[in-house]
DNA sequence: CACGTTGATACAGTATAACAGATGAATTTG
DNA sequence: CAAATTCATCTGTTATACTGTATCAACGTG
């Protein structure tokens, strides 16, 4: 993994958040729509081209059915299993009837009022 | 609590900050100059008058031995359970010998070169 | 009391995130 | 193929995080 100096949004993090986006089968406007920011603004942050506010990133992940939580750095490796955990098990959920299940959901829900 | 639409940096979190910062026995202006940052900017984040960027608030968090972390918000109750019982553990084992513990490792902990 | 520390706040100047809007390449779709 | 969609990127403007410096009140300590 290039270090690039422009990861001081970690990547891993951007990648998961590309990950969560698309297995809503929303492109990026659709995600910007949601929480009122630009599509040029979802992909600078996807990239890893700007650092965002902790608010706007906050907007982001929660639109997503995430969040970002603070735990002490012990704790962090167990927490991760657990979110893998659960995550490969929506997965395999999911792909049981390949369908993108969230896709769907045109309930247009609440963008939120930011 | 008031929902002073200045907590965009939600005060829970705000509130832990402090708070850790405390128990470490480190004034504002010395938690900032380890993560390289003034102290009345400490003082803005702290009061919720500034929403920092990510990576100075992961910093900061990581400085006082913290991280923060993606999770579904499936998980957020179960996890926060498991970061409350592990600071109250902490706690308790600090109180038996009531001495900041922290405060005295004046090692000058490498100041993760910015 | 004089002195030092801590934390909040202010101000000016700089850096950059955020916004609006546009373009173009690659891909998908009719 | 033509049209639409998606995403990266660019330009210009505005908002605001961040820096450096300084002041002040509250407190504690010598």
């Amino acid at each position: 993994m290039k270090p690039t100096r422009l990861d001081r949004l970690p990547e891993q993090l951007r990648q998961e958040l590309r990950k969560a986006r698309r297995e809503r089968g929303w492109s990026q406007l659709e995600l910007g729509r949601r929480i009122g920011i630009p599509q040029g603004h979802v992909s600078g942050i996807e990239t890893g081209k700007v650092v965002p506010r902790f608010d706007t990133l906050l907007d982001l992940v929660r639109v997503l059915d995430r969040d970002l939580i603070l735990v002490p750095r012990a704790l962090v490796p167990a927490v991760q299993a657990l979110a893998r955990d659960y995550q490969e098990g929506r997965e395999a959920r999911l792909e049981a009837g390949t369908r993108p299940l969230y896709a769907a959901e045109e309930s247009e829900g609440e963008p939120d009022g930011r």
